[in-house]
DNA sequence: TTCCGTATTGTTACTTTATAACATTTAATC
DNA sequence: GATTAAATGTTATAAAGTAACAATACGGAA
């Protein structure tokens, strides 16, 4: 999947170009790390590919009762244990969501923690990367002899088409 | 309240004191603004200024029921929202708790959004300020088109003591 | 292959967190 | 004091998440 562009990352694209190649980035990356992407959560992640957007867990249930998967909450709720551990999926603290990640380690199959764009308005979800300002809130964490571990950053305002329509209509 | 020093904010203090001035600054800014700080409200802040953490709703539903305060969950949800939409208390996402805020504002009456340090051991939470960070942040989403509203910040990791004892026990 | 131990999934039941909807009371203003 | 809006009380339920144990599938050793 390539980069989103940074200034369009709320854009539509070929969802299901950067669907499939998802799938086989992670799929890669599990192999590559011996973890088992088992039917089960690949299809969780697949559900989460195709909607493109932020999902609660009962509504990924729902889909695959849909399809006549077995279905209570702790199956969905393990397989996105599984994929948030490894990366593959993050969850939006501020929407109990769930959303897969957009930028899937290439080849290095490190975790990576974004910063994530909330629509107060459309309640769409983008995510962009953290970049040096990860290491600042460390930084600024250290100063307080406080060891960062991991880090939670969620904006929520207007995204770029909703801004637009407050300001014309 | 005195500012916390910044490297001290686990720290203990005296508690008696900076609840009472806590409690005096946010009546004074309700004053000020014409909001009204009713007893029920007025309990709910001084709870979790008295237990100086973050604390869920139902946690605190429990403790007015001692009191023998009325007591179903709208009750304390109700009043937390009016807290927290005034910046007197704030939510951690990550914990689906509320911790009254440290430093409120003096005199200024402006809402502000802390950066806060979870300790992933010993489960304490302290508010630091966000400082230059928010509008970095801002500036970060302003370059996707977003309009940045609010923020969430929360950073998981080890606080001062408990790194201390990973380090020497 | 067959057996064993571990990881995964199935299933039941339940806990925790949060809100909708409407009745009642309290408070501010005229 | 009457009117109206804000706040609280109350009932019921929705939404999110987990504990505990049973059944099954899988990966490696004998």
């Amino acid at each position: 999947m390539a980069m989103p562009d940074p200034e369009n990352i709320f854009e539509h694209h070929d969802h299901r170009q950067c669907r499939h190649e998802a799938m086989r980035q992670v799929s890669d990356s599990c192999a590559r790390q011996h973890l088992r992407l088992t039917p089960l959560r690949a299809r969780v992640l697949e559900i989460l590919l195709e909607s493109h957007r932020a999902m609660g867990a009962y509504e990924i249930l729902e889909r695959l009762r849909e399809e006549g998967q077995a279905g209570q909450p702790p199956t969905v709720y393990r397989a996105l244990e599984f994929l948030v551990t490894h990366g593959f999926v993050h969850r939006l603290e501020r929407l109990n969501a769930f959303m897969a990640c957009c930028h899937v380690n290439r080849g290095t199959d490190k975790r990576h923690e974004p910063l994530f764009l909330i629509c107060n308005s459309c309640r769409k979800v983008a995510e962009a990367p953290l970049g040096v300002l990860g290491r600042k809130i460390d930084r600024q964490a250290g100063a307080m002899g406080f060891v960062a571990q991991s880090r939670v950053v969620e904006v929520l305002g207007l995204c770029p088409a909703c801004r637009g329509e407050l300001e014309n209509g």
